[in-house]
RNA sequence: GCGGAAGUGGCGUAAUUGGUAGCCGCACCAGACUUAGGAUCUGGCGCCGCGAGGCGUGGGGGUUCGAGUCCCUUCUUCCGCACCA
């Protein structure tokens, strides 16, 4: 029979399927191979030739490695939580799960039939609650844990508890918030619950805070960083802001020098290495500390006191009393040359420094950097802009006077936010100077500044003080030695990598297996797990602007016992009070939220609790109630008669400061008064503040009611704050769901054992299979997935989970393929009135005739205007009595010719089917129901032209896998994808060479049959050239696989088929190796002409590779290449058996030789043995 | 601007350590078999030239007996980063 490619293709499909056929062992004494493609996330498009070209390449390395007898791990599974199942949802209200099921199941149908040996019995989904649970389990060890620097790993959070129990916070090396609190073992143990476990969150290597985030509206959602691409999401392209918000993030910082060095020890493309070095921007220099200058003046003696607690109190400051700046700088030498110092707009000191003086052109400044998108920053760094502060700092080191200057070419999110400027050597600060006209101190003796600024390191210091005459390393040492001395400063390594934030406003997503109470997050009972995303009525924010899940129908956190330390007495709780650690997601709802959700940060307190003991039962002489809703707020304490609201403040005080302002300004619109006091003024003295509030009702008016329209309400909506609280001693959940890149981020643990319901995976799997040998995927994840995989690869090792510090060992970029749009050229005519050809130009209607031109005919008819006036003549005369219907003619004044998209199924080797086009155009022009003529214009064939694009539906340029197999089968499309070229290069789609690799396999077939396609192989000896081809394509397909060259094997299995259909081969043993080497690369047609030999069916995929033996290829003469002076003139065949000399001897001897050396001898003769014999003349 | 990768026939590409540039396939051309060809088979196919021969791996220069491969320089394309202190 001949190559029947879709029988036999479903025939081993089933086979596979039914026999388990690529189940991996779990016990085996075989070496392990773990062979992973990167996770892909089932889109409702389904697959396009592209897709499959990694998973293509993984496929024949497995079934390679089968053959070499590893036990080959090769799963496949779903990355099935994310955005586009929700953005359907929310369309047409669907629940995505039903989405994510069909479209995996579409993409299970397109990988099925490609035939790859995935071993499915391990196949893994990120949104099934088996997968996810272990995903939430990830997050609480990483809830439990911080980062000891001293021991350089990550540790479980009792120990740093136990730690600040016996010696407080000293001697702790911790990766953690910036401001941190110092405190005794005393202290600590002073400390309430809420105030240790709202301590212990700066240090948790998962954790809440307040961070600027990229916040897009259109998704209503945050993004990561990797996930922003130029200010727009990189999904969907949506405008990206920066917004503060409270957020759950990961300390992926912890880890950024150990994801710097891990990256020496793995093999992986160094361009994506590379990716990875500058996205965790590791920069190697010192933090100085710069005085400021006390005011001038005697008025602003606040001021001054305000800087420096500003700064001083939260960090383990060792400067005392002054406030001063502090910069980060990799040329800490240069600081001598410092003459001004930049702050970014945003640094929290402007509105300090500023003087009253310079008050207005900061602010202006500030308004027109705000109004500046960051787009707009980032496209416009030429102009150069800034505002003096009007204040001082003092250099630590000569104690110069340095004014301070705000300019936005300092990111406040890079170091400190704050650069000392050296206008002599860097460019920017150079530009700068120059602008502002401020001086230029050079410190280096060979030095040029001319024109521009000049960043040597060669030369010795000037203007330097101490350093004068010293060279770079010297003075770098030096000054450092110094500053450390002073106090001033000391060396210090910066990273540019940010945490990464973790959560996102979205339904789809596994939820975060956290409750909160008193406002502080807690982890739900292990036992508990998987927490099952919830049911919810729509997939939208809630209209109070909180996340999907809020909608959530009586989704609580129910303890099941008391939590050890604080028992939840139910008074403190409250279900406001759970958003307080959350700002929202809708950006309509934004501004109302904010203000509702801080409003609410301040707890039931302790404090509270003490002046409620003195505000209770109308001992000021007024009824004051607590927690009280006023329109959107909620008050701690208010008086409803006077319209006095009384606030406590939390430590969060500087953070809140600026929405207090706000709130309160509302709060005065509606008519109410409002006081502030601190928690610790009430702790210290809180008869005198209940004193204070007395006189301050005393000494107000009634309230104004008719300024709250709800009054009435909001008198009966007091909110109770005692035991009767619906649903007390239940908790909200956290809101907001995981990221895309959280169930990702440990995948490959899980197919080692994926049904294991007690473990992420059994240690004894783990231990097995380690970590991935081989793992396929395309570079758009360099920053995103691959990192944050590493990250949680290197803590689970860190907690004694895993037992590599890398996962990915050996990884491969496939390139892109991109589409190649065909292009259809057609004549834009004008026609022109019969009456008036001059103006009678009528636009407009050319669609009366549509002419289309072969390609290659277009420079012929542009350029040539005889033929271009024969064609209009003739067109005007066929097509006569249409156009005088319009009473118009074709003018052949202008021609135009202009390209269309034309869908590619009508192009085939850039020929148009005129016939399957016409077809398909006159069905649509009679939907549009024009009367119209199509005319081509072509010599022999109607040609297209072409260019490269993306591959997409709306360029009609998709091409789809589905359509090949149909036609080809798969293993012809298997065997051109890697035809194509080298794995790693993008290029565009060509559908153009197809045909020879399926010829090739029909080819293979035939060997194996004879004329009447009867099967017929002959169990004769196999002849010397029949081994020596075989031999060479054991060989060459070996070589290839390891260096996952699998283009140049394809040619070579083309060459062997080739040689053998040339000696007439059809001999048994040397066809059965044959069919051992293809089947990675066409397992269908090798199963069966395996059977089709007389083996067993299923045992080809691990039957033994063949062994190379080199004595087949041996050859007893060389043709060698004669060249003289490096051109080659000729072949010589010569004997092997000859050395050098004699070989030299040989070539001379040649008549044909000396014909080309003309009588001359040669200066000189080179013999490479085997090579080549070049002579010089 | 910085960093990385890459430029070879009409096209996709090959040449593994410096050793015959263009393997293999597509397209194209010619022929055979055919009622036919979008089937199959045979041959040709880098460019110029009738030929002998010459020229050819983006351009220029160098090292070498010999360079697509190594070095310098320059141009182009693609990718990543981008005021990072």
């Amino acid at each position: 029979m001949d190559y029947q490619f879709k029988d036999i293709e479903q025939k081993w499909q089933k086979f596979w399927a039914e026999n388990g056929t690529f189940k991996a062992e779990d016990n085996s004494t075989k070496p392990k191979y773990y062979v992973l493609d990167m996770f892909p996330y089932p889109s409702g498009a389904g697959l396009h030739v592209g897709h499959p070209l990694g998973y293509i390449a993984s496929d024949i390395f497995a079934r390679y490695k089968r053959l070499k007898g590893f036990n080959v791990l090769h799963p496949m599974g779903y990355d099935s939580f994310g955005l586009p199942a929700e953005q359907y949802a929310i369309q047409t209200g669907q629940h995505p799960a039903i989405t994510t099921e069909t479209n995996i199941a579409t993409y299970r149908r397109q990988l099925d039939q490609i035939g790859f040996s995935f071993d499915w019995s391990r196949e893994v989904r990120t949104s099934s609650p088996g997968y996810y649970k272990w995903t939430q389990w990830i997050f609480m060890q990483l809830f439990n844990s911080w980062y000891n620097k001293a021991a350089d790993k990550a540790e479980n959070i009792d120990k740093l508890v136990e730690h600040f129990e016996q010696n407080g916070s000293v001697g702790i090396d911790a990766v953690c918030d910036e401001e941190v609190l110092s405190f005794s073992t005393d202290e600590w143990k002073a400390m309430s619950h809420d105030e240790q476990q709202a301590e212990l969150l700066k240090y948790r290597l998962t954790y809440l805070r307040e961070s600027t985030v990229n916040w897009c509206p259109a998704l209503g959602t945050v993004l990561a960083n990797d996930e922003v691409k130029d200010g727009f999401s990189e999904r969907g392209g949506y405008p990206v802001e920066q917004k503060k918000m409270m957020q759950w993030s990961m300390r992926i910082t912890a880890y950024a020098q150990r994801l710097l060095e891990g990256l020496d020890t793995i093999d992986w493309p160094e361009p994506l290495k590379e990716m990875q070095r500058n996205w965790i921007g590791k920069s190697t220099g010192a933090s100085v500390r710069f005085p400021i200058e006390a005011p001038p003046k005697p008025s602003p003696e606040g001021r001054a006191s305000e800087v420096a607690e500003a700064k001083v109190s939260p960090t383990r400051g060792d400067l005392e009393g002054a406030g001063y700046i502090e910069v980060f700088t990799t040329r800490v030498d240069t600081i001598f040359g410092v003459t001004f110092l930049v702050i970014a707009p945003e640094h929290e000191l402007v509105a300090e420094l500023t003087t009253p003086e310079q008050k207005g052109a900061i602010e202006a400044y500030i308004a027109q950097t705000k109004k500046k998108s960051e787009l707009d920053r980032m496209a416009d760094i030429k102009t150069v802009s800034g505002a003096f502060t009007g204040s001082y700092v003092l250099n630590p080191l000569n104690g110069e006077r340095v004014p301070i200057w705000i300019a936005d070419y300092v990111l406040a999110g890079y170091g400190t936010g704050a650069v000392m400027a050296v206008p002599s050597g860097d460019q920017r600060d150079y530009l700068f100077a120059k602008h502002f006209n401020l001086p230029i101190v050079p410190i280096m003796d060979i030095q040029h500044i001319e024109t521009e600024a000049d960043p040597t390191k060669d030369g010795r210091y000037i203007n330097s003080d101490f350093m004068n005459g010293l060279f770079y390393n010297e003075a770098t040492k030096a000054v450092i030695a110094k500053l450390e001395e002073i106090g001033a400063g000391k060396a210090k390594v910066n990273f540019r990598m940010r945490d990464a934030i973790f959560g996102r406003q979205r339904y789809w997503g596994e939820p975060v297996p956290v409750y909160f109470k008193d406002g502080l997050p807690y982890l739900i009972e292990e036992s508990e797990l998987p927490l099952i995303l919830p049911e919810v009525d729509k997939y939208l924010p809630t209209e109070s602007g909180e996340p999907p899940l809020g909608r959530a129908h009586d989704w609580k956190y129910k303890p099941k016992a008391a939590p050890s330390k604080s028992p939840p007495v139910g008074e403190t709780s409250a279900p406001h009070q759970a958003g307080n650690y959350r700002e929202t997601a809708d950006p309509v709802y934004y501004e109302q939220i904010k203000d509702f959700s801080r409003d609410n940060r301040n707890q039931p307190t302790e404090a509270e609790d003490i002046l409620w003991q003195l505000l209770r039962n109308e001992q000021t002489g007024y009824k004051i109630r607590r927690q009280h809703a006023i329109s959107q707020f909620i008050a701690d304490f208010v008086s409803l008669q006077k319209g006095l609201v009384i606030e406590l403040d939390g430590h969060h005080h500087k953070l809140n400061k600026e929405a207090d302002d706000d709130r309160t300004g509302i709060l005065n619109h509606f008519g109410f008064e409002v006081i502030r006091f601190t928690n610790d003024e009430v702790l210290g003295n809180p008869q005198k503040v209940a004193d204070n509030i007395k006189q301050t009702l005393d000494s107000l008016p009634d309230r104004d009611k008719s300024k709250i329209s709800d009054d009435s309400a909001s008198e009966v909506k007091v909110s109770p704050t005692g035991g009767d609280l619906e649903g007390a001693g239940s908790y909200e959940y956290e809101l907001s769901t995981m990221p895309g890149w959280a169930g990702s981020s440990w995948y490959w643990y899980r197919y080692m054992d994926a049904h294991n319901d007690k473990e992420f995976a059994s240690k004894q799997a783990v231990e097995y299979w380690k970590d991935v040998d081989l793992y396929i995927g395309g570079s758009e994840h360099a920053t995103g997935h691959l990192l944050y995989s590493r990250f949680w690869n290197k803590f689970m090792k860190d907690m004694g989970l895993v037992f590599e510090e890398e996962p990915f060992k050996k990884l491969i970029n496939q390139g892109m393929i991109q589409g190649r749009s065909s292009f259809i050229h057609k004549f834009n005519f004008q026609l022109e009135n019969i009456d008036d050809p001059e103006n009678g130009l009528v636009p407009g209607i050319d669609h009366i005739v549509v002419v289309y031109i072969s390609y290659d005919l277009v420079d012929k008819y542009l350029n040539d205007g005889v033929s271009f006036k024969k064609l209009i003549d003739s067109l005007n005369e066929r097509y006569k009595h249409t156009l005088q219907g319009f009473n118009c003619r074709i003018s052949s004044k202008s021609h135009l010719v202009i390209p269309h998209h034309i869908d590619i199924k009508f192009v085939n080797n850039d020929v148009l089917d005129i016939s399957k086009f016409e077809r398909f155009s006159n069905e649509n022009l009679k939907r549009f129901n024009l009367d119209s003529i199509n005319e081509f214009v072509f010599d022999k064939k109607f040609t297209c032209s072409w260019e490269v694009e993306k591959m997409s539906k709306s360029k009609f340029n998709v091409v789809n896998p589905d359509d090949l197999i149909e036609r080809y089968g798969a293993d012809t499309l298997r065997m051109y994808e890697m035809f194509l070229g080298p794995l790693e290069q993008s290029k565009p789609w060509n559908t153009n060479g197809i045909e020879g690799v399926f010829k090739f396999l029909r080819k293979f077939w035939r060997l194996f049959h004879n004329d009447k396609w009867d099967f017929s192989v002959s169990d004769a000896e196999p002849s010397k050239a029949e081994l020596k081809s075989l031999h060479k394509i054991i060989r060459k397909v070996e070589e290839d696989v390891e260096r996952f060259s699998f283009n140049t094997s394809v040619s070579s299995f083309m060459i062997a088929v080739n040689e053998l259909t040339d000696l007439k081969s059809n001999n048994k043993a040397v066809l059965q190796d044959m069919v051992i080497i293809l089947s990675p690369y066409a397992p269908h047609i090798c199963e069966e002409l395996w059977v089709l030999l007389g083996n067993k069916a299923g045992t080809l995929s691990y039957a033994a590779y063949p062994k190379f033996n080199s004595a087949y290829l041996v050859e007893d003469d060389f043709a060698y290449p004669i060249s003289i002076n490096g051109k080659t003139k000729m072949n010589l065949s010569i004997p092997l058996s000859l050395d050098a000399t004699d070989t030299e001897a040989f070539v001379l001897a040649n008549a044909d030789v000396q014909k080309y050396l003309d009588g001359k001898s040669p200066k000189k003769v080179i013999v490479v043995k085997g090579r080549i014999v070049n002579m010089v003349v």
